[in-house]
DNA sequence: CAAAATTTAATTTGATACAATTTAATTGTT
DNA sequence: AACAATTAAATTGTATCAAATTAAATTTTG
């Protein structure tokens, strides 16, 4: 038996598995301060942009199912970050509104990206190299589930 | 204020995070095959290699803490893959042994990095890259919080 | 055109993983 | 030797993921 292509370090997957974890828990001490987890925080993103979306769309923008955004949008809504409405059209439908709470937070939030920049070990270009490479790969995964 | 910088195309750790969850999950039919979940797979993968090996250390490789590694262990204990003993010099670690049926499945794991690698949409050459990214990234950060 | 079947969207449920706290053992210091 | 500090694993609470369920809309078929 090869022996060899069961090893860890042989493995594309695992440093991709390891360091997604350890970027995100860098972001921790400063979500922490204003209160959103990693998820939380690129749905947060989301609206800031889009101020309302379906749950549908949000979840294709952010590869999340609703099993994952139902719960953490009924925390968000508690914490008055968004409402959420079933839509008329659609009564199967969810649309997601940013209140001005979640507009507020904005302001705390932009010196998120900037503190994790700094944390990031890599120069610019191995930045735009490897940022490159994972947009391919996502896409192409996702294209691949979807045909 | 920098409207473009919160925007979830300009963040690294987005595809970084969107990417491994993608992966991962692209191992999932094959792993419930062998009854394993990608932690679990990763796990086992050290222990093929090691045969036994320390909590501590084995967290060291995988980047996992005993939160997640006690459980996880007592679940493979329970399917006879591993076993569990505490270090006669050290009361306080506990080592952990591959048995024979931990041994004996490999044999059905050694399909699984086969069968995906040709679920990964990159090239040799591609992957070689963005190996090399992520454990400069990795170990960067390993380092950054020790020191 | 109406009823049945299929598809779609979100929710719920159960299991796993993560972060923080706690407990227990060891090491270092005086 | 006694106390404090450190280290290792376990425990606890929360969040996320996958699968099954529920409900609504669309499509198919008689």
């Amino acid at each position: 038996m090869n022996d060899e292509i069961l090893k860890l370090e042989n493995q594309l997957c695992f440093p991709l598995y390891a360091a997604a974890k350890e970027v995100v828990s860098q972001y921790k001490p400063w979500l922490d301060k204003i209160g959103l987890t990693y998820t939380q925080y690129i749905v947060m993103m989301v609206m800031w942009e889009y101020k309302t979306i379906g749950v549908k769309e949000l979840g294709q923008h952010l590869y999340l199912d609703s099993g994952t955004l139902t719960p953490l949008l009924k925390r968000l809504e508690s914490k008055d970050l968004v409402r959420r409405e079933r839509s008329k059209e659609d009564e199967r439908a969810v649309n997601i509104t940013i209140t001005e709470a979640g507009e507020a937070l904005k302001e705390k939030a932009i010196e998120v990206p900037m503190k994790l920049a700094s944390c990031i070990p890599l120069s610019p270009e191995e930045s735009r190299t490897l940022y490159a490479l994972l947009y391919k790969l996502l896409k192409q995964l996702d294209c691949g589930n979807a045909g």
